[in-house]
DNA sequence: AAAAGCAGCAACCGCTTCGAA
DNA sequence: TTTCGAAGCGGTTGCTGCTTT
């Protein structure tokens, strides 16, 4: 936050609507280049007619690397009706469990098709309710023992539950992002490698072994603290799986997702560029020195 | 084949929060 | 402490493509 006020642009006539593929380019590259920083300066800087809000959006929703595209897969749906029960339209909350969905695509996807879900569902529970006690009045729906169904009629509190405080893994295959979110092959994404290190791509719940370190309190790192600070007892295993063996960061990223953690406190603790200046474990691929800046 | 209706999604709008000056 | 600008967030709108009549 606090951009230079001399970065003030004068107010030029804004381009709205649908984003062109050029425009996308422009905008991709100048971010992957340079990283956002200010958005109110990046449409001027990357040669857009947007506002920078727009932008900021458009990079979030559709261009930021590490996004999953298509349809949600039951584990998703599972989390997305679980965390929606327990914090309501807190759409970035939810999204923050959701490793690749933007808190806008969870929000669609909720007016546009689960929210009618639920609520058929609830319907149908409401009617059977009213069978079960015109019927019998011993039994109490309510007070049965857990019921295992959700309101959708899919296993749901073992499974979902499991979630919470758990990363989520896909196992249905169609949904499942390919491990690599460039274009080309695989073999082929080094190429596409940028240069720079979103906060995003470490979203949170998906970083192997942190809640261990933050129950302990060990492995909070602040500035201070940093390797760059000569501080001998830095470690920063957490952040193994972008040592990009397989060329493919997108690809380790997401192994890192099936593992648990506290977001918050990874959020919180990685938040400047020089503590990803940390040596080897990190992001062999990068130029450490030259290359990477964390946003 | 054309028009109307509908659903899904991308983008906008306005309010709130946060942080720097 | 106040003010102001940027970012974040959630609700809403509007466009587009598909389906139905």
């Amino acid at each position: 936050m606090g951009c230079k006020s001399s970065e003030k642009p004068i107010k030029p006539k804004h381009r709205k609507g649908l984003w062109s593929p050029e425009e996308d380019q422009r905008l991709r590259n100048y971010v992957l280049k340079h990283g956002h920083g200010c958005w109110s300066s990046v449409p001027k800087n990357a040669g857009l007619q947007r506002n920078g809000k727009s932008c900021r959006l458009r990079w979030i929703n559709y261009l930021r690397p590490g996004l999953k595209r298509g349809m949600f897969c039951k584990e998703e749906e599972d989390t997305i009706l679980t965390f929606h029960r327990m914090l309501g339209n807190k759409w970035s909350q939810i999204a923050q469990h959701l490793p690749g969905r933007t808190d806008n695509e969870i929000k669609n996807y909720w007016h546009s098709y689960m929210k009618k879900k639920v609520a058929k569902a609830e319907e149908m529970k409401a009617h059977i309710k009213t069978q079960y006690t015109s019927s019998s009045s011993d039994i109490n729906m309510d007070s049965s023992p857990s019921p295992k169904m959700s309101a959708i009629g899919v296993p749901i509190y073992n499974s979902v539950l499991g979630h919470v405080g758990k990363s989520l893994k896909c196992t249905d295959q169609e949904s499942v992002p390919q491990t690599c979110d460039f274009p080309g092959d695989q073999a082929n994404c080094s190429n596409f490698l940028p240069k720079v290190l979103f906060a995003e791509w470490l979203s949170l719940d998906h970083v192997h072994g942190w809640n261990n370190i933050a129950d302990s309190g060990e492995g909070l790192i602040s500035r201070s603290d940093a390797p760059n600070s000569h501080n001998p007892n830095f470690q920063f295993t957490p952040m193994h799986g972008f040592s990009s063996n397989d060329g493919t960061y997108g690809g380790q990223f997401h192994n890192v997702q099936s593992h648990a953690s506290s977001t918050e406190m990874f959020n919180s603790q990685f938040k400047f560029e020089d503590q990803f200046i940390s040596g080897d474990d990190v992001c062999r691929d990068f130029n450490m020195n030259n290359d990477v800046m964390y946003i």
